[in-house]
RNA sequence: GGAAAGGUAGCUCAGCCGGUUAGAGCACGGCACUCAUAAUGCCGGGGUCGAGGGUUCGAGUCCCUCCCUUUCCA
């Protein structure tokens, strides 16, 4: 009996790059959406960028563009970094679009009709000037408790503190730079408190993990609040229907995203949209999530389902956030890793390998640990699984290139072929590291058996061509059942051993039948090692160590899928990337931190060098102080080898102006200098200037 | 501050309801082999299981305290 199932992971934000972290999810669901439907049941994934909000607003602005070229954009960024990596989405979508407002209205007319939405005044802080109502993000100041200066809103992240913008001592909005003032307004609230006898019940279903009951059962302890789900004008979302001025709060109908991205799909293939979304629907539905987000999913999701008269949520899987070399990741440490960076840099599998052999079932975090990364490619994908077939297929093709027509053991290839169940298992559960432990361990028990028999030795007697050939057959089947289990893994991996063996391995119910008798394709190496020296590259080089890295990565251009090289080579020399959550700076300093390899976005000017000094313990860099028209600017440079330091003063340069400021040995670097070079530098290094007339502060457009 | 998860060989991790000399993979040393992408196989060295108490015939596994790491708090 195939099941129905709807699949679906968080929906990345539309003002910032994916990064690893969202890539952890993705995998995480992919995985598990291929191998349920390589079992045959009728399972579709869906996911689509989350695009409303307040930042989202605020950045399009500070680009000069309209929210929706931005969203947009970064859309086409996304689905091009999900695609980099093997995520099969049924369907992308967008929050912005009719599907996800059609049941925005709709659930929120359930919900008021039902007499489940109240409203009430709300006093919050708003700027004059740019007339709008603050998130409490988008007001800094001094904390109220320890004093540390530039605090969010919400909390002090020097002393931990939490409060309300208001305690800020000498706030300024983020928008404007002024101060803001307290002004009254109605917003409307979701009474999620009226839910908790249905929510007790769900988390008693026990569809929940057990970290994760344990934290509802901790919220259930502190009271459920209303939920205001409203904000004020001007704001980039959809207008409440039946209010005018009244916008949806973006993580009201972020979820509800989920079923506008299933209508998009459902309308397309002719699918019974009711039939998966009833309140009696015998379809599954699954959300894959991090656990910073639990409260919204399995509390207000649930429970705004429930009281539209719609099935809940079969159950969510929350999984932990990631570590590189277990350290969160970290703009200033370099080790912000964005999927760009990667995939500029490596192929898609072996991180999703990697992922699926640390992934459990818990909402531990998973440490990205780089060297035990390339150690554990190279070992387990190479040295163990590849090198099964690639030991086999020599004696095959040798042998006439067909597989013989028996298995000479057919009870070690029973032995693989039923931990189909057990493996499975491991994958229904989501404990892919178990499941990758098994395989592991029969890919060993796979090389023994090549061992013991030796075909190399009795190669050399032409009577015992056909011994040979059997003992190819086997591991060559064994090889099989082993690519099939990891199929989900490592699809375009799978995809090539199908073509390999003649026979795609898209069934898990086909290892129970052996291959014999038929031809194989010509052997083609189906995974390379990885080069420690490129995988090192991931965590941005110091900037004195960039010339190494862009000549790593250039070796692996042609492995990049589509990517520009050489703002690649330039990101490892130093840029950090924006935070996918990141406020927008003030427009009036300069516009949002941003990734170098988003190029378009860079805030280029003109400076002036002020001064400009050698380095002492570099052999490399400059120290310039720069002069952006008013605003002052200390910046390291390697460019020691092309400019005496007393040469530049007083001349013109570009620089990027809104690269994240970047501790160095020697200082904290708050920008870099546009030059350009051949190769490696070895043709010399060259500042770029502008044509007399231009003054310092310009911007370069 | 409140709460959760984790601290087991150099590295990454398994160790279920307490039970014979604590395991795997990688790394390291030796041997074998040479079919295979310097791959593979065999053997071996290596751990006071964060620290200290306690329960028990017996604790990495249960209880208490402490230390460290990470995370969550709408």
């Amino acid at each position: 009996m195939p099941r129905k199932i709807l699949v679906t992971s968080a929906l990345p934000y539309a003002n910032g790059p994916l990064h690893l972290g969202h890539l952890i999810e993705a995998v995480q669901t992919d995985i598990w959406v291929r191998y349920q439907k390589m079992r045959g049941h009728d399972c579709l994934y869906v996911c689509a960028e989350d695009a409303h909000g307040t930042p989202i607003m605020i950045k399009a602005k500070a680009e000069g563009i309209t929210p929706e070229a931005l969203i947009t954009r970064t859309a086409a960024e996304h689905l091009a970094d999900y695609q980099g990596f093997l995520i099969g989405h049924d369907h992308f979508h967008s929050t912005h679009t009719p599907e996800t407002q059609y049941f925005t209205d709709l659930l929120y007319a359930r919900l008021r009709d039902a007499g489940y939405m109240t409203r009430r005044s709300v006093r919050q802080a708003y700027d004059e000037q740019a007339a709008m109502f603050l998130p409490d993000r988008f007001v800094r100041g001094t904390c109220p408790r320890c004093k540390a200066p530039d605090q969010y809103g919400d909390s002090c992240e020097a002393c931990g503190a939490t409060y309300v913008p208001a305690d800020l001592i000498d706030p300024v909005s983020t928008v404007s730079g002024t101060r803001p003032v307290w002004r009254d307004s109605e917003h409307i609230f979701f009474a999620l408190g009226r839910f908790e006898p249905m929510l007790r019940e769900w988390l008693a279903s026990g569809s929940l993990q057990p970290a994760v009951q344990a934290k509802l059962a901790e919220w259930f302890e502190a009271g459920l609040q209303d939920w205001d789900i409203s904000r004020d004008a001007p704001y980039f979302g959809f207008e409440v229907p039946d209010s005018p001025g009244k916008y949806f709060y973006v993580w009201f109908d972020a979820p509800i995203g989920y079923l506008g991205s299933f209508k998009a799909l459902a309308e397309r293939r002719g699918l019974d949209i009711d039939a998966y979304l009833r309140a009696d629907s015998s379809a599954e539905m699954y959300h894959f999530i991090g656990k910073d987000i639990s409260y919204f999913h399995t509390l207000f999701w649930p429970a705004v389902l429930h009281g539209a008269g719609l099935r809940r949520p079969t159950a969510v899987f929350v999984h932990g956030f990631l570590t590189v070399d277990g350290q969160k990741m970290s703009k200033s440490r370099g080790s912000f890793i964005t999927a760009r960076h990667y995939l500029e840099r490596l192929p898609p599998e072996p991180l999703r390998y990697y992922f699926a052999a640390k992934l459990g079932p818990g909402i531990d975090d998973i440490d990205l640990a780089l060297e035990d990364f390339t150690a554990r490619i190279n070992s387990d994908i190479v040295g163990k699984l590849v090198n099964i077939a690639s030991r086999c297929a020599g004696f095959i093709e040798r042998g006439g290139g067909q597989l013989a027509t028996d298995l000479p053991d057919p009870a070690l290839y029973a032995e693989f072929s039923a931990a189909a169940e057990r493996i499975g298992a491991a994958f229904e559960g989501r404990d892919y590291s178990t499941a990758i432990r098994d395989i592991m361990q029969l890919a060993d028990k796979a090389n023994q058996y090549v061992d013991q028999h030796k075909p190399w030795a009795l190669a050399k007697d032409p009577a015992k061509a056909d011994e040979v050939r059997a003992i190819a057959t086997q591991g060559i089947n064994l090889f099989r059942v082993l690519m099939t289990y990891l199929a989900p893994v490592l699809p375009a991996m799978a995809d090539a051993a199908g073509r390999f063996l003649g026979t795609p391995l898209e069934r898990w119910e086909d290892v129970q039948n052996p291959l014999l008798g038929s031809a194989l394709a010509r052997y083609e190496p189906l995974a390379t090692r990885l080069d420690p020296k490129i995988v090192a590259t991931l965590i941005a080089a110091p900037a004195d160590a960039a010339p190494a890295a862009k000549a790593a990565a250039a070796t692996t251009a042609r492995r990049a899928a589509g990517g520009n090289v050489t703002a690649a080579a330039a990101s490892a020399g130093g840029a950090a990337k924006a935070g996918a959550g990141a406020p927008a700076a003030t427009p009036a300093a300069a516009a949002a931190s941003i990734g170098i390899d988003d190029f378009a976005r860079l805030d280029l000017r003109v400076a002036q060098v002020v001064a400009a000094t050698a380095v002492e313990g570099s052999d490399k860099l400059l120290r310039l102080t720069l002069d952006l028209g008013g605003e002052q600017r200390n910046v390291f440079s390697g460019i020691r080898s092309a400019y005496r330091p007393e040469d530049l003063v007083g001349r013109h340069v570009v620089m990027i102006a809104n690269l994240a400021p970047r501790k160095m040995r020697f200082g904290i670097s708050e920008g870099m200098v546009l030059c350009a070079s051949g190769k490696d530098d070895t043709g010399g290094l060259f500042l770029l200037s502008a044509d007399a007339g231009v003054r310092p502060g310009m911007k370069v457009s």
